[in-house]
DNA sequence: GATTAGTTACTGTGATCACGATTAGGGACT
DNA sequence: AGTCCCTAATCGTGATCACAGTAACTAATC
């Protein structure tokens, strides 16, 4: 499973590639972010940096700081020997996160919905769209992925630069747990709160809209938990064996 | 404006120093969080990589995962030139961090009065008994110390590895400026909200606990933000640069 | 065959260097 | 005296290396 994304995949004994600034990091950095929020990595999974460093190709010293950066957010953890890992979350911990995302994420849904213009009614309107036809199409992964544009798209319109950096950290801890339990067989996704917050936005109802989120966000939370409970065993929750890279 | 702590302070040039793990970073970086905390550093301090290093005894390599660290918490703010730098809080800025803390911070509050035992009463009784001695004296470094420590004793009992990152990085965020405020003359600490918490705790009243807090970080917004449109030409509110992402 | 000891490979850490870009400073010319 | 250009110092970045600790694997011994 090399290469996780795109980036520069020229081989590392090659000539020095035109790089103007530091792109070099943020790619890396871009790319770990995406692939965490995308299920790439399970929750456990250790990584090796001269193995990622080779793999991504480039040299350690771009992923050390990534990997620093992500340890930071706490979107990863750091074991007792120095190297980095997924973080499995306990149900406690889940829990947790869940429950400071229903406030902090309504309090974003109430700035943007008080804030923001006419023009994301639209957005999210499509973005709901695509949603209900992967979903139909049973494609769990974009799913997940135009959920996230669904709530960043209301999230970067509260135009906060405290909230966002909160929020983005609480998705990448949540992230890779969130992709592993939804792509169980017994998933029925529950829509009606993306419905509420677009009729909220419609009529620029910041109560309405963030009681629809906290309803939106708690419905995932509960149904986590619920599937947290039934995985006990083999679960990201349980003690699973490293991914190779 | 050398050595910022006590940080082993040998020339680089000497054999070999007894290392047994990462201890240089963690010194490094736990040095930074308490210089920005304590207002050693203005905000709009530009910090120099090699200078920072060789200040501190160490090269360069853990200054800069520590000041990558602190970027990533947006403790601290990176420049187009890749240089980073304490941040300057526009009055927008920090009413926005004020109100996440309040919100965040009163949750904290709840929890830990919810599941706190009673030892708790005296430890914030000899806090806050310390922090009206230094206040007589007008030694304000010690008043703001030993006000971070009341807070954090209370956010500790909540015993959340979710709420307490989030807490630090906006303590990191405006301490510098919370430092360079209340340094200045017309300044009257206000203690109640500080009475209200410990009478809430000794009752074990999560409710008036949180409204508590509410009360009392709303006490100091209320006097950062009188302060931020005094100090507004000198200040550290001036002229807000771009904020580099 | 199981256990233990020894060796090998791999881990992150800290230090150092080359590179390109930016910046500040000084000298010369108008 | 003012302005402009060139140079030198300094910046962060990416790459590479030595080191120490650890984990795993192999081989020898009981």
């Amino acid at each position: 499973m090399n290469k996780l994304g795109d980036l520069a995949g020229e081989a590392p004994s090659s000539e020095h590639p035109k790089r103007s600034r530091s792109v070099v990091q943020d790619q890396v950095l871009a790319n770990l972010k995406d692939a965490l929020m995308s299920g790439v990595f399970l929750p456990g999974h250790v990584f090796s940096l001269r193995k990622l460093a080779s793999s991504l190709g480039t040299s350690a010293m771009p992923v050390r700081e990534s990997l620093n950066r992500l340890v930071a957010a706490h979107a990863l953890e750091e074991l007792p020997n120095g190297s980095v890992r997924v973080p499995k979350l306990s149900a406690k911990g889940l829990k947790e996160i869940f429950e400071i995302r229903l406030s902090i994420e309504a309090i974003a849904t109430r700035i943007a919905c008080e804030t923001v213009g006419p023009s994301i009614v639209r957005d999210l309107r499509e973005i709901n769209d695509a949603l209900l036809k992967s979903l139909k199409a049973m494609n769990m992964t974009e799913v997940l992925r135009l959920n996230q544009k669904f709530h960043f798209t209301i999230y970067e319109a509260a135009d906060s630069e405290v909230l966002m950096p909160i929020i983005e950290s609480l998705w990448l801890r949540c992230g890779p747990t969130m992709y592993y339990s939804f792509n169980s067989p017994n998933n029925l996704w529950d829509n009606s709160g993306h419905r509420l917050l677009q009729d909220a936005f419609k009529k620029k109802d910041p109560e309405a809209a963030q009681s629809a989120m906290v309803l939106d966000i708690g419905k995932t939370r509960d149904f986590l938990i619920n599937q947290a409970s039934i995985e006990q065993k083999a679960g990201p929750f349980a003690s699973l064996g490293k991914v190779a890279v």
